[in-house]
DNA sequence: CAGGATCCTAGTAGATACTG
DNA sequence: CAGTATCTACTAGGATCCTG
């Protein structure tokens, strides 16, 4: 049996709201789900500051509109940041939040444990 | 920056397999991702052992279709084990491998991020 | 009781062309 | 350069009915 207990000495539960989307775990899941974000999110990790076109050269298979979208939504999610630079030709940079950081060691572990298992 | 150093100094990166399926996040989020495979995980963490029409109670809103496909796949990934009693009528329980429950504490921490920062 | 078989829908993702 | 705007395609997910 998995899961410690907590201080009531209550098992400790993955997930608590099987019905709607208040469950912490499926929040996650909401804003680092799908196809693309983890990795956007690890292009950004990775080089600490990358422009727009780079993320689309590096994101391996990545479309504008699914670019352009991930992005969107993760900054709205508080996850990235996106700093625009109004030159000519205009620059954007796109750099991780605090709150981005605090969830990258544990998708490490995760990561890890998908290496160990699967 | 987030994430740590290796022994070679090097950071740790989150997803190293920008093309294919080959990053632990993207196995990870493979098995354990959609809509309903945390939720069914949920439900047999937290009762142990636990009979298919259990679950689809338990499981708000889900359909057969989902419950007998989302087992079947989460028993190749070697994620719950079944256990049949030829009974009349059959009687069939559903518990977690050790390989599931070693991943949950991870899910807790996933969980508890979501709670304190969405 | 515990599913399987079918058919169908909807939301997610992709291609292409265009703009401030 | 850094995106929008459309349109299309695909597939995860859903409804319903059926069976060992």
């Amino acid at each position: 049996m998995a899961g410690k207990k907590n201080s009531k000495g209550e098992k400790e539960v993955l997930c608590d709201d099987l019905a709607g989307e208040g469950c912490g775990l499926k929040k996650v899941l909401n804003i680092v789900g799908g196809k693309w974000k983890i990795m956007i999110l690890c292009v950004i990790d990775k080089e600490g500051t990358v422009r727009y076109g780079d993320l689309r050269r590096s994101v391996y298979g990545i479309t504008n509109t699914m670019l352009a979208n991930s992005l969107k939504e993760m900054e709205n999610d508080g996850l990235v940041e996106r700093k625009q630079y109004d030159e000519m030709p205009v620059r954007v940079e796109y750099s991780l939040t605090s709150k981005a950081e605090s969830i990258v060691p544990i998708l490490l572990q995760l990561k890890k444990w998908g290496e160990e298992n699967l």
